[in-house]
DNA sequence: GCTAACTACCTATCGACATAGTTAGTTGCG
DNA sequence: CGCAACTAACTATGTCGATAGGTAGTTAGC
């Protein structure tokens, strides 16, 4: 239900080929919703079929084509009509808590490893969404730019406050897996002296 | 992945039919890996194959039967094999977070109604965890009491602990949710007057 | 003794997703 | 000019997972 939507968010602002969409998730909205290339052309096949996109071959270089994507009226519709939406809401499926809920069946240097492994994964993130939030601020987001130059005055402010908000999220996110795992250390430490 | 071993972490403590297990994952474990009948049962079926699991056919009723699953030699094996071995993390698939990224697009009636069913869901969630919690915390819990009575004394503490441990970090992550949306719904209106 | 609720188990379908490939044209650089 | 790296697109396989059913026996209460 996502991908055709996170594929619609992008191709609203300025058509696209599958490959430049694959690129796109790989960075920006990969971010917070991956998806590998074999599920993107398949994908867009299928929004085609539904009327939702428009491709059209264009020409690269001398004699190659490639397939740009445009959102027709219906697709515009369709993912705005998204947007006000509300979301339903998946049930959990965390392995991370899934195995600390089972912690005492691994051996506490294993349990350990997987902590610390835990808080470098999102250490790693916060790092990557710091940068990110960086970049935003400071107008020097490529990504960012590219996409204010499609907006309209009013509507820029707005564009880089969400965008913000949402990477002021992730980072929420992450402090509160590290701060958690960081937790974990200690009572393991405590559990076996 | 988690699925079979999610099984198998109850299966561990005492042999169960499918039935059981998917009432459990109602409750306990589905707390943290949700899985619906439908996939509960291949799952069994599978994993007797694979030789994880042995299942007998036990009376139930004046006619009928039911099956109980107890692991194996190998099954234990396989399970503290995977607590023994580091995660591997997923690429993030958050929708979420995908729809704050493009807020500009929704209603700001319609936005703030989903941060505030954002709030919502995860306060729903909150309350049950500090339930749970109060309940391990009191002695009171009859998931966990089950647990403990086929646990060795020197284990109980450890059983007690890690699933504090795990209850407190889906506290954790439910507070930053609730958080950044009430952030979220600041930002609304600082963009909307 | 009937019926509702529960226990027990199973199937089918469809899209999501991971993983691992393949093919072919283009561009840049040494 | 030759090769590496990149652009572009697609296929195939297998499992995961959501959703929506179906069948049959059991238990409890009125």
């Amino acid at each position: 239900m996502s991908l055709p939507n996170a594929l619609l968010a992008l191709l609203v602002v300025e058509p696209m080929t599958g490959y430049d969409l694959h690129k796109k998730f790989e960075s920006s909205v990969g971010h917070v919703w991956h998806a590998p290339d074999s599920q993107i052309y398949p994908a867009l096949k299928r929004m085609e079929a539904n009327g939702l996109l428009e491709g059209e071959d264009i020409p690269w270089g001398p004699r190659g084509t490639k397939r740009q994507y445009h959102v027709t009226a219906a697709g515009r519709e369709a993912f705005t009509s998204w947007m006000n939406t509300p979301l339903e809401y998946a049930r959990t499926r965390d392995p991370a808590h899934l195995k600390a809920a089972y912690l005492e069946w691994a051996e506490p240097e294993a349990a350990r490893e997987q902590l610390r492994a835990h808080i470098d994964h999102h250490a790693g993130l916060l790092e990557q969404w710091r940068e990110t939030v960086k970049e935003i601020e400071d107008g020097t987001s490529t990504m960012l730019n590219r996409r204010l130059a499609h907006t309209s005055a009013a509507d820029q402010e707005k564009t880089r406050a969400y965008k913000l908000f949402t990477y002021e999220g992730l980072m929420s996110q992450a402090e509160a897996e590290i701060a958690w795992a960081k937790r974990g250390l200690t009572l393991i430490d405590r559990l076996n002296d």
